[in-house]
DNA sequence: GTCTATACTTGGATAGAC
DNA sequence: GTCTATCCAAGTATAGAC
């Protein structure tokens, strides 16, 4: 079962044109969470790869098309992870705030926001990065939305908060929580808050479970 | 009056060396604004400030020594204005949060945040870095913590939330909403959400008005 | 204190051998 | 498809003239 057209094996462990691609890609993520945009340069990736500086511009013309390419990569992944994620938690607020607080905790080990914030600070460099990693984060934004919306039809604070409002802090925090975790190397006050939302959540539950949270209209 | 020690006025107006440190920190924050960290070059930033590139490394070491100054420069002004502010704004919640909102108003303006933000997130390439910018962070933490704090004494939430988690949390908002905000080229959204607080926040001053808000124990 | 000139390093990108 | 070699642009930093 050996593949055509690979000659040596000195690279990526496997050795085809798609082992390569992911071993830059991951090379990419990797690089960004630990250095950020400004140290995730073409030979940095690929030492982290374990191959060729030149194969980056082969496979993706250029190193901020890797760069986007790693954020497409992280998009997809932690976005399926998210979305089955919330399903299982069901209809409660609670849970919903439990859930995303052990996501949280997993996206600062596998440093998969820091690679979303490095992105949106390096897209400050070029305009056109600006708009691909626009349009990356536009999923996430509807996500938070979809997430939020079962919440905030019938709920006791229904009128006063509306849905994409919500979305956008809801993101904002979550990308503002991740700069000061890295920066401070500490992750605790932020996961304080994520209980201290459970606790208001387990409330709000409890005021509304006997009214029309559940109700579509 | 003229001043000693300068022979021409070819850099930055008025040419002492005062000029030239204020003028390349000016340049500094400009860059960090407009292109982040990535692009917050030597030269970029020597010809923003009309003047020489050596002189960055004669007056303060090195690119990252001008752009921790640019960083203090900003915190200074910013917190200066933020305190005169905020003491303006008396004891109603809803006026610190209309407070609130014209001040992120003129830092989009200005890009102090976005200098800030640049910061944290180039801040990832050297861990030494990391901590001048932590440092330089403090500040503003306890700042955020300090206006809240007359809010959270007495208030009918009390004892449901504790003065440090809501401080992390407004900073990283703050943080989170700038980046979206410079991402899309639009701050309505975020705007939008300060309108929104400030309607949440003259409930509670409603709620609280009989009781003990503005007890100090 | 400021400039020019320059040494040296790193980064993006391509050509061509294999 | 991958590697070596290389070109060129841009970056940090320093020496020395003025």
């Amino acid at each position: 079962m050996a593949r055509p057209g690979s000659k040596r094996g000195s690279g990526p462990a496997g050795s085809g044109a798609a082992e390569t691609r992911a071993a830059l890609i991951q090379g990419a993520i990797d690089a960004l969470r630990d250095t950020g945009y400004a140290g995730a340069s073409a030979r940095e990736i690929a030492r982290r790869a374990g191959c060729n500086q030149a194969l980056i511009f082969y496979h993706f013309g250029s190193v901020d098309g890797l760069l986007l390419a790693a954020l497409d990569e992280v998009s997809a992944v932690r976005l399926a992870k998210y979305q089955a994620s919330v399903q299982r938690s069901g209809s409660s607020l609670t849970e919903l705030v439990k859930t995303a607080r052990s996501v949280f905790d997993e996206d600062l080990d596998r440093g998969y926001v820091a690679v979303l914030v490095a992105m949106i600070a390096g897209a400050q460099s070029s305009p056109a990065l600006g708009a691909e990693v626009a349009a990356r984060l536009a999923p996430w934004r509807e996500f938070a939305a979809e997430s939020l919306q079962p919440f905030l039809g019938g709920a006791p604070l229904a009128g006063m908060i509306r849905g994409e409002e919500v979305a956008h802090a809801i993101v904002a925090l979550y990308l503002g929580l991740e700069m000061l975790a890295s920066l401070d190397g500490d992750r605790a006050a932020a996961l304080a808050l994520f209980d201290r939302a459970r606790r208001a959540a387990s409330l709000l539950d409890l005021l509304g479970a006997g009214s029309s949270v559940r109700e579509q209209r």
